[in-house]
DNA sequence: TTGTATGCGTTATCAC
DNA sequence: GTGATAACGCATACAA
């Protein structure tokens, strides 16, 4: 890699007049700057950026600590992240917790050394049913900002980006009552110990308490694949009167779908389903199923964007960014 | 942030004293060392990593450039990147071409300043189809190591991680020829243009002739959603003697699955259909599809060790690991 | 066993 | 307008 001291040797001249001359500092001549300008191009130099680091203290890098990257969800999210930091010169170093609090905490820990500026994260399965947040309080601790979506934890302030799981439910749910007049809501939930989870089963219960309806709820408790299709199927055909599912994540809705045309019901005369969904979940699922589109690319975006103005000005006061999401109800057109 | 110079200032002892002790070096008294330790364990020191990448000059950071992140494939191969290089102490910078060439381009040039001591990438579609490679020369001259997996550019000589992409389709085809007794098969294709894709139709075509049968192929040409369900149906209306589908996707065989239900075409019976897939396509299909079971996992570990071997051991000689997939017949329980 | 000096590549301050 | 020097935090060759 072509260096400074390099570049100053071939022009027989000093190091920091290269430096001037490259970050165009008025100190220097028209004709200098040509000339290195020139040289710098042709051998293709390009600052080192870890020694930029070093002299700034700053890494101009964003540690990203996601639970997967193989849910739909946080793949959205991330592409979302990416551009934002892109457009902003930023790099993103990303971190899987796998769900686990000990790798969460660990990678926490490895890149509080100076690798990034700050954190965007949603927090691990386990460290929220475990409750576990001494880790994440120590790196703000340290003065790296956090900024935490989707799934955050109350009891620690910084900035936070959100979905209006409650309300998006609630809503969903009344639009099944009230516009599809459906009376025996079933909720399909395998994300019960998630705080989204929780916010999700409240706004669908307390709908149906505003409606004087009574909640059915099916728990999957992370059952295994063959499971979750038995499960569902066969609470339908032992519950014939469910009018309607509304499932809270992005998959139980589609395998719904799957088992209520096995049983023969009529989707959606007889019966509705509604699911969390993105944008390709539609494409997968036939007759098409209605959504409650979380708007993840936009949650990515604003979750950096909000990281990156209080690493520039960290008298910013904190924030709680709510996102609202889309019904996108099904066009059944095939 | 605590630094060697706050802890030898505080114990009264030189930076390299310190720094010697907290490396276990033999020149340093068992004393010292245990004062030194029980001094940076409590002031929760950490060596700054940017500075001991200045000096050793390498970043122990591996590039990551993927076409996409939502497409489950890539998102898998990138847990699979992200496992091994956290358990090999090495981060990842992850970059998205979103398959435009000039992005990648662009991530490639960015971080080839020091950022990374190596690069993993699969080339993004625009570049496939424009054939550029010069962008990936620039960084294999540079002295930084690519490793190139799924995607890659027969042209260049480096570590690649590929998959068996004819051989896979050549023997999935002869199964549904030998076994299941079919006749017509369409192959379904929305990735012509890329390299793969191309791979995947030739061991389809030689499959076919191998047998005397005739191709039928539908290409998709990337149309929006709802061309792709209506192009599957009209094309299955219109050709009843279709008795098998085999889709080089993961998204087109579960639509083919839908659309052939709305015909009243019988699964398995009168139709077999068979696609790309990971470790959650099958969920979501009914009746269940049988799939191609790419490794995406496995991809990304083992191109992730190679690369750091080859990081390791500069003299090592390049290699291409071939990944075979698995046919995964499906288990019609439900 | 400990300390001093040097340098990684860059930027900034100051002197010429 | 240009150059010498110091500094970021760390590691190490060398001196004591």
């Amino acid at each position: 890699m072509t260096t400074l001291k390099e570049l100053a040797k071939l022009l027989n001249i000093s190091v920091s007049t290269v430096s001037k001359a490259l970050n165009d500092s008025h100190e220097i001549s028209e004709n200098t700057r040509i000339r290195v300008k020139g040289l710098a191009e042709k051998l293709n130099y390009k600052p080192n950026r870890i020694a930029q680091q070093l002299k700034t203290n700053k890494s101009k890098t964003i540690g990203v600590i996601l639970p997967t990257v193989t849910n739909p969800f946080f793949a959205e999210v991330l592409h979302g992240i990416e551009k934002t930091a892109t457009n902003n010169d930023y790099d993103i170093i990303v971190c899987l917790s796998n769900e686990t609090f000990i790798k969460e905490k660990r990678s926490l820990e490895l890149l509080s050394n100076g690798s990034v500026d700050g954190f965007i994260m949603a927090v691990a399965r386990e460290s929220q049913v475990k409750n576990e947040t001494a880790h994440i309080l120590e790196v703000i601790d340290s003065k790296l900002p956090v900024l935490m979506f989707d799934r955050v934890v109350n009891e620690i302030t910084c900035n936070k980006v959100i979905v209006d799981d409650f309300q998006s439910v609630y809503d969903a749910t009344t639009y099944l009552i009230e516009t599809e007049k459906r009376k025996h809501i079933l909720l399909v939930s395998n994300i019960e110990e998630l705080s989204v989870g929780k916010l999700r089963t409240e706004g669908y219960v307390k709908a149906l308490e505003d409606h004087k309806l009574k909640p059915h709820i099916l728990k999957l408790d992370h059952a295994v694949d063959t499971d979750i299709e038995k499960t569902i199927h066969d609470y339908l055909k032992a519950n014939d009167t469910i009018d309607a599912i509304l499932s809270i994540d992005h998959i139980t809705g589609i395998v719904a779908i799957n088992m209520a045309k096995k049983l023969n019901r009529n989707i959606p005369k007889d019966l509705s389903v509604l699911g969390f969904g993105f944008d390709h979940t539609p494409l997968l699922a036939s007759p098409k199923i209605s959504i409650i589109h979380q708007k993840a690319h936009e949650i990515g975006e604003i979750s950096c964007k909000l990281l990156i103005d209080s690493l520039k000005n960290d008298t910013n006061k904190l924030q709680t960014v709510v996102i609202p999401s889309n019904l996108k109800l099904s066009e059944s057109t095939m």
